[in-house]
DNA sequence: CTGACAATTTTGGTCCGACTATAAGCCGCA
DNA sequence: TGCGGCTTATAGTCGGACCAAAATTGTCAG
């Protein structure tokens, strides 16, 4: 706890330049909690004290404060007055909140927690497939239909081929009708944003995967919820093979349950 | 914007007596938390200015802001210069945050939401249950046989079974190994405790829920994932129903997806 | 020497008041 | 009519002061 205040003019605490748009504590909470998520800070440590930390960021006070606000209402850390502020366990931390999936996959992502994310995924949607097909209604397929017509145009080679992927799987949470099922949305959303672009970048797409999302829906238009659920559960666990042969541990599959 | 000052004496902004424990901010950020998610700043309304507010609320402007960041951490507001701050649409709030929950509950809670809840438990928890049962430990075992112990001994009409069924319910999330399906743990959790004590104000128990739990308990330590996920499945449907007629709603099932 | 109590001091919490930066909305010009 | 600059309200940032709680240290009685 030491000489992080020397190392400002270097490169590490260098304040984010923040050119209009994100706010000063946005950046400072957003470099902090990289930090945090990507390890540099373990669980149990304690930060610098306000005086010194914002004083090594070059920010007032009252702007680091409002970082750590935000941090803390996330869950990554905890201060209390005289014990300064700790960085909390990593089973506190919110990881499904959007901006701290953003954070955690700033660095190099860890593996087993992108395994756990499709795990995650493998549980949710096909259930979230399933309810779609008995609850869409008119507006849902379009939407649907649409989403697929440009993921057919663009690849997901391309930033909107991507998006559309994204629309899509939106689309069917929001047709569950499920407020709580629609907030994973997000976060699974991120998820499957972020892990597309590491399919990417193995520059490797050894599937089209336009047959599997056309399956999904043709099962949630024709209200087979059974269907709808084993086209989804399909689907997840292909995108995970791709994902993890891009990570470079081919063959992983995650069991079924029946 | 004035005399809203002099009614603090009053009961509406009186200021939360923060007993030695919560800070300033957060029960700043619990009233306003509460004021957004029970609908009395509906989704798009501009809150009175950061002066007028936190004047009304006979806070500093600091306090209020670091406030203010909580509530736009979990996706309650935004805020942006010159436009002021804004409610976001539900489909932005992070609904399964701990505090967020705690504020959803803190009035009446809303039917509609309580069913998606469980809806979202009867899709992961089986699954969860299954991953239990093929990764646990002597070790979770261990805790999932002393939370069952405490249930048996203190029965869920006082708080400390409360805190053992939750402990159990903790207990098999953790044994997935998942950190993603672990933080659900603490959104299900909260989720549970609230309407195990709306069960209870109903103080009509009509169920022992031992059995249920038990049974649970025997597949994931039989290793059993299938038989597992069975019994949770069965748990959770009963919770429900339990739940929905001490509500008012007798008879609401989930349909089951095979 | 030991343990409980008190002073110290560190650190977060709160407040104040001033200034800056941003962008919504208005106004005037073309 | 529509564009572009200007006004201005509002959030954002600053720094400096004081308060409150708690961990540490020191002190004193037993």
């Amino acid at each position: 706890m030491t000489e992080q205040g020397e190392e400002v003019d270097g490169t590490a605490l260098e304040r984010a330049p923040r050119g209009t748009g994100r706010r000063l504590h946005g950046s400072i909470a957003h470099k902090i909690g990289v930090a945090i998520v990507s390890g540099t800070y373990a669980p149990g440590d304690i930060l610098s004290s306000e005086v010194d930390f914002s004083e090594a960021l070059d920010v007032s006070r009252g702007a680091y404060r409002e970082a750590i606000r935000a941090l803390a209402a996330k869950g990554l850390v905890e201060s209390r007055p005289k014990a300064g502020t700790r960085v909390l366990p990593r089973a506190r931390w919110n990881l499904l909140d959007p901006d701290v999936l953003t954070w955690a996959f700033a660095g190099e992502p860890d593996e087993q927690f992108v395994r756990n994310l499709f795990e995650l995924r493998a549980v949710v949607e096909p259930a979230a497939a399933g309810f779609a097909a008995e609850r869409r209604d008119r507006d849902d397929l379009r939407i649907l239909k649409d989403s697929l017509a440009r993921m057919r145009r663009h690849s997901l080679a391309t930033e909107a081929g991507r998006i559309a992927d994204r629309d899509f799987h939106d689309a069917i949470l929001r047709a569950t009708r499920n407020d709580a099922m629609m907030v994973l949305a997000a976060s699974i959303g991120a998820a499957v944003s972020w892990t597309t672009q590491y399919k990417q970048r193995a520059r490797a797409l050894p599937r089209n995967p336009i047959p599997d999302h056309a399956r999904v829906y043709e099962a949630i238009a024709a209200g087979d919820a059974v269907a709808a659920s084993a086209a989804m559960r399909v689907l997840v666990d292909l995108a995970l093979e791709d994902t993890a042969s891009a990570m470079g541990k081919p063959g992983a599959t995650i069991k079924a349950l029946p």
